[in-house]
RNA sequence: GCAGCUGUAGCUCAGAUGGUUAGAGCGCUUGGUUGUGGACCAAGAGGUCGGUGGUUCGAUCCCACCCAGCUGUACCA
C-alpha cells in the first residue's frame, strides 16, 4: 500500500486562531465599547462581510491602490469583495437608506475586516475594527464628539489617564501649507502628506528626506521622495515642530490654513468642559495617509510601552482613529454629504490591553466531576445540577480515560477542581474535592516521588451539601 | 512591491570545513499507581536536514534558481 500524503495543519498566513482568556477579553472589550457607543447616542448596524467590489473599491478616491489589498470574486452576476473596513459599507448603506434615516444618521459598528496584502507582526489578514460614525452634518461639534468618545472608550477600557492621549490636527493646515508653496499636484501632494505622516516611525531628519530626494533605509533600501526644495521642506519641517496649538496662526496667513485653525480651537473649546480635555491634544504630525480625509484628523495613542514576540518593550502608538470625509458619500448620491467618524482597531487595543497585568481576565475553566464507574451516573448528574444551579461552571469528564487521565485532563484545562466520588464516598454521601489551583503551588516544593504521591493536602472530603460553598471557596 | 538576513523534529536550537543508522532541551504518547494532575524516573512516537536542478564515487553541507519565514521599507481604506 502507498503511504498517503497527510495535510498539513496550518492556517493560510496572516490568520490566527483566537482562543480561551484572549477571546473572553476581547469579548469583554467589545461590550465595553458598545455601551458606550450607545451612551453617546449611536445606534448599531450590522452589514455583510461581502459587498459588491466595485461599490466599496472603485468609488474610493484614491488612485494608489483600485482594487488591490482586498478578497474578491465573481459571483453569477458580480465582483464581490471581502469589505477591508467599516466606512466604505457604511456610505453604501447610507446611499442606499437614504430615505429612510434620520439625519444625521449616527451608527457603531463592530465587525471583522479583511485587507489581502503581506501580514507583519501584528498585523494579520482578518481583524476587528469597531467604528462609530456620524453622518449628515458638518458641525465641528461632531468632530469634537468624537474625540470625546475615543478618551472615553479607553478610559472605560480599564487605561489611566496617562496611558493614552487622543492626538487631534485638521487637514486643512497642510492644504494650506501646500497651496501656499504652490504644490498642486495631487501625486506630489499626497507624497508630502505621507512622508509627514511618517513622523513618529523616521524622525525629522527622516521626513526631511522623504520631502527631499528621498530616503536609504536600514536595510539600505532607497524611498524616492517628493522632490520638494530645501525652501519648501524647511516650511513643512517647522510645521512640524510647532508643539503648541497657540503658536500656529504665526505660520501662514493661507485661507484654509486659517479655516484648519479656527476648526481646530472650535473642538478644543468644546471638549473644554469635558472629563478628557487634557487628553486631548494638538498633534501637527497627525494627518494620516488616506487621501479621503478634509477636515479634523484624529488619533488614539497608548503612551505606554508593551512586549513585542522577543519580549523587548517598544512603543505601541496608534490603536484607532479617524476624521471628517466630506466627500466619501457623494460617490453614490453625487450632491456632498458631509461625514466623520472613528476606528478602533480591536485587536491591537486587546494586545496591548492583555499586556497589563490589572486587567488579566479570570475564565473559569469547568470544575470537573470524574467518573470512575459509568453505573453512577445519576450520582454524577446531581453533582453536576448541584454545581450549575449555582451558577458554577462544570461538566462530567466526557472522555474515556482512566482517573488518571482523567485528572491530566482538568490540570490540563486549568480547571480549578476536580470532584472524585467513588465507593467510598458514595458509602458516606460525601464527595471529594481535589483543589487543583492549590496542587500546583504546592508541587513546587515537592523533590520525590513519595512525597508527591503522599501528598493529599490539596483534597478535602465534604458532604454533599456543602460542595457547593467549599467550591465556591476555592475559585 | 523593494532590500537584507534566515530555512535541520510540533517549538527553541546544535551539528559535521562533503563520507554508513542526523542530535539535545522543551512539548507529545505510554508506563512507574486497575482511586489521584502538576515534581521525578523510564520507554516510545515524531525528520524526504525548505523545494528543484547542478557539481561529485557520494550532497542536509558546495553552486544556481525557486519557495517560505523574519526584519526594515513602501502601502495601509
Amino acid at each position: 500500500m502507498s503511504k498517503q500524503k497527510k495535510l498539513k495543519p496550518e492556517l493560510a498566513s496572516g490568520f490566527k486562531d483566537r482562543k480561551g482568556n484572549e477571546l473572553i477579553l476581547k469579548d469583554r472589550l467589545i461590550e465595553i465599547i458598545k455601551r458606550n457607543f450607545q451612551l453617546y447616542g449611536f445606534e448599531p448596524l450590522e452589514t455583510p462581510g461581502f459587498e459588491i467590489s466595485e461599490n466599496i473599491g472603485k468609488f474610493l478616491p484614491d488612485a494608489d491602490r483600485p482594487m488591490a489589498g482586498v478578497f474578491g470574486f465573481k459571483d453569477q452576476k458580480d465582483w464581490i469583495s471581502l469589505r477591508y473596513d467599516l466606512t466604505a459599507p457604511l456610505a453604501r448603506y447610507v446611499s442606499e437608506n437614504f430615505d429612510s434615516l434620520s439625519k444625521p444618521f449616527k451608527r457603531y459598528q463592530v465587525g471583522s475586516v479583511w485587507r489581502n496584502e503581506k501580514p507583519g507582526p501584528g498585523r494579520y489578514r482578518e481583524f476587528t475594527q469597531i467604528d462609530a460614525d456620524i453622518v449628515g452634518t458638518n458641525n465641528v461639534s461632531a468632530d469634537a464628539d468624537m474625540c470625546v468618545l475615543l478618551a472615553d472608550t479607553l478610559n472605560k477600557c480599564g487605561l489611566d489617564k496617562n496611558e493614552y492621549l487622543i492626538k487631534v490636527s485638521n487637514r486643512k493646515l497642510i492644504q494650506g501649507l501646500l497651496e501656499e508653496l504652490k504644490i498642486t499636484k495631487d501625486s506630489k501632494k499626497l507624497t508630502i502628506i505621507r512622508a509627514v505622516d511618517k513622523l513618529d516611525r523616521v524622525d525629522i531628519a527622516g521626513v526631511n528626506a522623504l520631502l527631499g530626494k528621498g530616503r536609504k533605509d536600514k536595510s539600505g533600501d532607497f524611498t524616492k521622495g517628493a522632490g520638494l526644495t530645501e525652501n519648501q521642506s524647511e516650511e513643512i519641517i517647522s510645521f512640524l515642530k510647532i508643539d503648541s496649538f497657540s503658536k500656529l496662526g504665526n505660520l501662514s496667513s493661507n485661507t484654509t490654513f486659517k479655516e484648519g485653525i479656527s476648526e481646530l480651537s472650535e473642538i478644543f473649546e468644546l471638549t473644554k468642559v469635558s472629563q478628557f480635555s487634557d487628553r486631548i491634544k494638538f498633534s501637527p504630525a497627525v494627518v494620516r495617509g488616506i487621501e479621503y480625509y478634509t477636515g479634523a484628523i484624529f488619533e488614539a495613542n497608548l503612551l505606554f510601552k508593551v512586549k513585542n514576540k522577543k519580549g523587548e518593550k517598544v512603543e505601541f502608538g496608534s490603536v484607532g482613529g479617524g476624521g471628517r470625509y466630506d466627500d466619501l458619500i457623494a460617490r453614490f448620491t453625487q450632491s456632498k454629504y458631509p461625514a466623520t467618524g472613528v476606528s478602533i482597531g480591536l485587536d491591537r487595543l486587546l494586545y496591548a490591553i492583555d499586556q497589563k497585568t490589572i486587567e488579566k481576565v479570570k475564565y473559569n475553566n469547568p470544575v470537573v466531576i470524574c467518573v470512575f464507574d459509568k453505573k453512577q451516573m445519576p450520582q454524577y448528574n446531581k453533582i453536576l445540577t448541584l454545581l450549575r444551579s449555582s451558577n458554577i461552571n462544570s461538566e462530567i469528564y466526557c472522555g474515556d480515560g482512566s482517573l488518571k487521565s482523567q485528572i491530566k485532563y482538568a490540570d490540563k484545562r486549568n480547571a480549578p477542581a476536580v470532584i472524585l466520588c467513588g465507593d467510598n464516598e458514595l458509602k458516606s454521601g460525601t464527595v471529594t474535592i481535589k483543589n487543583l489551583k492549590l496542587g500546583r503551588e504546592a508541587s513546587e516544593n515537592v523533590k520525590t516521588r513519595e512525597d508527591w504521591t503522599s501528598n493529599k493536602t490539596a483534597q478535602i472530603t465534604a458532604q454533599i451539601e456543602d460542595l457547593v460553598n467549599e467550591i465556591k471557596k476555592l475559585l
